[in-house]
RNA sequence: GGGAGUUUAGCUCAGCUGGUUCAGAGCAUCUGCCUUACAAGCAGAGGGUCGGCGGUUCGAACCCGUCAACUCCCACCA
């Protein structure tokens, strides 16, 4: 059959992928041999693939196609995340429209929506995992809200609270007025943003002055509660237990002393208001002050809590006005008294939600919360085992910041206020007292016996649980080991081998899947941990559907093919570093698939013209290239090790294009006899069948479907490449590699002289060589007359008259033609050898005098020097007759 | 404010235990070639005081100190 000019990339990555998936190469079942696990980290359930799952995915699928040709079964288990928030706002957008606002649904009516938004988008990005070549073994496709699933959240949930490191509490909290839910530390993303420091007076209530603070927020001021100073501040200090006056409401608040004011910023003098920030909640606690809330859930101001001050008609006006819109109006009425006195430009910083991108409020709320430092004593292991490498990290730099963040560790915050998730298993009386557990029947019994109530009507907890609070179970959880524990599967596949994710979610989720893992499992929950960096665009900018400069991945797929993606994302991806996206990769890449398809067209063209071995020929290009493979194929497993993908691909690519493209097929391209190709000797052919296969294999976990498809076109296969086991390594000979070496040196140095002659490249030569070793010389000859394009090649003891000398290593070669050769060219460029060398030679004569460097070097550095010398020496000799001889 | 990292060719980056795999790769540039696998190609070439300064050493891109620039993480001084 006719090859076709260029690899069809979309037929060939429909048609193999459906074959790999209908001979079941993907899926897996526990037997006897070593497991290599990966679980996928989930993408959000409605998400659509972008770089960074491209990269993420593509590393993943490179180590399990090389660990399934190790032999290993390897099992990479695909899935998706509920991910609370993100789903939640889209469903409400949805929603929204089409005209339907939340909050006239209720629970059940608004899951029924979500559900049906899931069914309709959830596979999606899941199929584009397809597009892109992953070997995941589908049938194990998990969800953080499957049935089971849902069920191991919720008795974790109760496992926790039984171990008394689950409560509850009213505490200050970060809230997205958005998304109306509290979000944990780690949600919470610090903008630098230009911002207002307002100065306002306040007067004291014995009419004897006044006092003056600064703030970012005045809308806070209607919730004021007392002035700080700090009892140092000579300023200050004699209006230390005196009244004033807050501006607008008029509520009477004293001035207190404390040493957390910092006397240097603003004016020394800071308003608290305990209901909306950290910090001043701390301090009102500490002084024993009441905290008023003026602003509801979303946001808006609202008198619910100012009833003590009988709100003037000014303040009701105020009623449902925006945060933001209410710190202007306060601003310009304050300053309509008189008391605002100054405005200064301000850079400071303001907590955003990471979902919604919504300022965060502080707000006073009834939340659950882990208690981590009681966790972190029971796991010791969590850290120590990170620090010691039973878990490691790639790059290992990132031990430091995880180590620092858990040495830190905050409570975490882990209920929100939504309904797409894990719904908290909590039931409360009218009285608010609640149990914990698993169902509504069980709630009914548990609170009997507690509280020796015998009729009282429950009603569910109408929050649900942090999304991470599930996917800090997935690698157990995906094989059920936690809803079905020390299963069989549970028992085979965790831990996991290597885990791939990004850098940014190393505390959102890889720290607290550590976590889980030792609390439940009592191991770890991988081996090694491979963090990405973050894919950037060639200006070094995130990419965002804002700046617009995340490409749109698969139709970069339908239009360079999967492996041209796969290689573009790559080629340039250093190990835990951001990457610069490229472009030019997919076109790299693209190139680089024509090339190996037209070595194919190359080595098909020979196939029915196959002679019989030829046993005089010598076989070195053959035994040169199989001894390279074997020194490549020991690179590229140390690479594998390390998880230096990229300087893998990058080795393999050069092996391909230089020495199998350029150098092998080249030695042993027959002859063309009258236009047509001669006859190729039955060894070399099928040993270049062999060398491409073996080439292809090693290529095959980063571009699968080219290799795949060469691998049946280059004959009849009884097996398919991506199971097929890698053979083992030989050793390497290392007199042959020299000899390659020499011969490749040999080859360029001639094509150089030839140009730098302006030689046309279809004028043949003669070649003398001058050797002191002939024989390494004719077992190669037929090889370097075809390269350098020469007639003839003969020996000879002396220097051929008329000719252009090349010298290389100790050798020297005569080029004649019948061209008229220009002395002075080749003059100058031997001169320019000479010079070198000579400054080369003085150099390491100058090593080699210094009596210190004698004694303290070793000695085969020392050698070493010893033969720089004697090789420089020799070549100047040769360099210096030439010279003369001209 | 605390911590970590980066700085090597025009660009993106390798360079592992200090010494011949030490100054490298890819892309870009320049020169010559439509040679019957491939112009998406072939054959060559040029290009860097290894961020600055100082130190240790026989010897430093690599170790130490210091300065500079950039990046990231953590921490809500209103």
């Amino acid at each position: 059959m006719e090859l076709s000019k260029n690899f069809e990339h979309n037929a060939a990555a429909a048609k193999w992928y459906e074959h790999w998936l209908n001979k079941k190469y993907f899926a897996s079942k526990p037997n006897n041999k070593e497991a290599y696990t990966i679980v996928i980290p989930p993408p959000n359930v409605t998400g659509v693939l972008h770089m960074g799952h491209c990269l993420n995915n593509t590393i993943q699928d490179i180590l399990v196609r090389r660990a399934r040709m190790q032999g290993k079964n390897a099992c990479w288990v695909p899935g998706t995340d509920h991910a609370s928030i993100a789903t939640e706002a889209k469903v409400v957008q949805m929603l929204r429209e089409k005209g339907i606002v939340k909050s006239n649904l209720s629970r059940q009516e608004f899951l029924l929506h979500a559900w049906e938004w899931k069914d309709k988008y959830g596979g999606i990005i899941l199929q584009q995992l397809r597009k892109l070549g992953c070997s995941l073994d589908w049938d194990r496709t998990s969800f953080t809200m499957d049935e089971e699933y849902y069920k191991a959240v919720i008795n974790v949930f109760i496992d926790l609270h039984q171990k008394g490191l689950i409560y509850r509490g009213k505490r200050m909290v970060n809230w997205d007025p958005v998304s109306q839910t509290a979000l944990s530390d780690e949600e919470v993303i610090f903008k630098e943003v230009d911002a207002k420091l307002y100065f306002v007076q306040y007067k004291l209530v014995d009419g004897s002055g006044d006092i003056t603070v600064a703030t970012t927020r005045p809308e806070t001021i209607l919730g004021d509660v007392a002035i700080f100073v700090n009892p140092t501040d000579e300023r200050y200090m004699h209006l230390i237990g005196k009244q004033v006056t807050v501006p607008i409401i008029n509520r009477t608040i004293p001035i207190i002393a404390d040493e957390y004011v910092a006397v240097d910023f603003g004016t020394g003098a800071l308003k608290v208001t305990p209901a909306h920030d950290k910090n001043d909640n701390i301090l009102g606690a500490k002084h024993g002050l009441k905290s008023i809330d003026t602003l509801d859930a979303t946001g808006k101001f609202t008198v619910d809590e100012l009833m003590d001050d009988q709100p003037s008609a000014q303040i009701l006006g105020y009623v449902g006005l925006d945060r933001f819109v209410l710190r202007k109006k306060l601003a310009e009425d304050i300053n309509a008294l008189g008391q605002l006195t100054k405005i200064e430009e301000y850079k400071g910083q303001v907590g955003t939600s990471e979902r919604t991108g919504a300022v965060i409020e502080n707000r006073l709320s009834m939340q659950w919360f882990l208690n981590m430092q009681a966790f972190m004593e029971r796991n010791p292991q969590v850290l120590n085992n990170v620090l010691n490498d039973t878990i490691t990290f790639h790059p290992a730099k990132l031990k430091n910041t995880y180590k620092h963040w858990l040495e830190n560790i905050k409570d975490w915050c882990i209920s929100r206020q939504l309904w797409w998730g894990q719904r908290i298993p909590a039931w409360y009386d009218a009285e608010g007292r609640y149990v914990v557990a698993e169902n509504e029947e069980k709630a009914n019994a548990i609170f009997k016996s507690q509280y020796a109530v015998s009729n009282a009507v429950l009603k569910q907890d109408e929050d649900v649980l942090d999304t991470w609070f599930s996917s800090w179970l997935w690698p157990m959880e995906v094989f059920k080991g936690i809803s079905n524990p020390n299963n069989e599967e549970a028992n085979y596949y965790y831990p996991s081998t290597t885990l791939v994710t990004g850098q940014d979610i190393i505390f959102f989720w890889v720290a607290r899947m550590i976590m889980a893992g030792y609390e439940y499992k009592k191991l770890p929950p991988f081996k090694d941990v491979y963090f990405t960096g973050m894919v950037r665009d060639k200006q070094g900018r995130k990419m965002s559907k804002q700046l617009g400069n995340s490409p749109d991945l698969l139709e970069m797929i339908e239009k360079d093919g999967a492996d041209a993606v796969r290689f573009g994302i790559m080629i340039s991806s250093p190990a835990g570093n951001d990457l610069m996206w490229d472009p030019g990769g997919n076109e790299q890449g693209k190139f680089f698939i024509n090339k190996i398809w037209n070595a194919l067209r190359l080595i098909k063209m020979w196939e029915g013209k196959v002679a019989p071995a030829n046993t005089t020929t010598e076989y070195f290009a053959v035994n040169w290239f199989e001894n390279r493979l074997t020194e490549v194929k020991i690179e590229v497993e140390a690479q594998f090790k390390e998880f230096r993908l990229s300087e893998s691909l990058k080795t393999i690519y050069s092996l391909i294009w230089d020495d199998f493209c350029s150098w092998y097929l080249e030695w042993i391209k027959p002859p063309f006899i009258n236009g047509e190709s001669a006859a190729i000797d039955k060894k070399i052919y099928e040993k270049t069948i062999y060398f491409f296969e073996e080439l292809m294999q090693l290529l095959h976990p980063f571009l699968p479907f080219i290799t795949e498809e060469v691998y049946h076109q280059l004959k009849v296969q009884e097996n398919d490449l991506t199971i097929k086991p890698l053979s083992p390594i030989e050793s390497i000979n290392e007199q042959l590699s020299k000899d390659g070496g020499l011969l490749k040196e040999v080859i360029t140095a001639i094509r150089d002289a030839r140009n730098k002659a302006q030689l046309k490249p279809k004028e043949t030569i003669r070649l003398h060589i001058l050797a002191s070793d002939i024989a390494t010389y004719q077992s190669i000859e037929p090889i370097i007359s075809k390269q350098v394009n020469a007639e003839s090649i003969t020996y000879t003891k002396e220097a051929i008259n008329n000719s252009i000398t090349v010298v290389v290593q100790k050798d020297k070669f005569f080029i004649e033609t019948t061209s008229i050769v220009d002395a002075g060219v080749q003059k100058e460029q031997l001169q320019k050898d000479l010079d070198y060398l000579k400054g080369f030679l003085l150099s390491v004569d100058k090593k080699l005098s210094n009596e210190k460097f004698v004694q303290n070097a070793k000695p085969d550095v020392i050698e070493i020097e010893r033969k720089k010398k004697a090789d420089a020496e020799a070549k100047i000799k040769i360099i210096e007759e030439s010279l003369r001889s001209l």
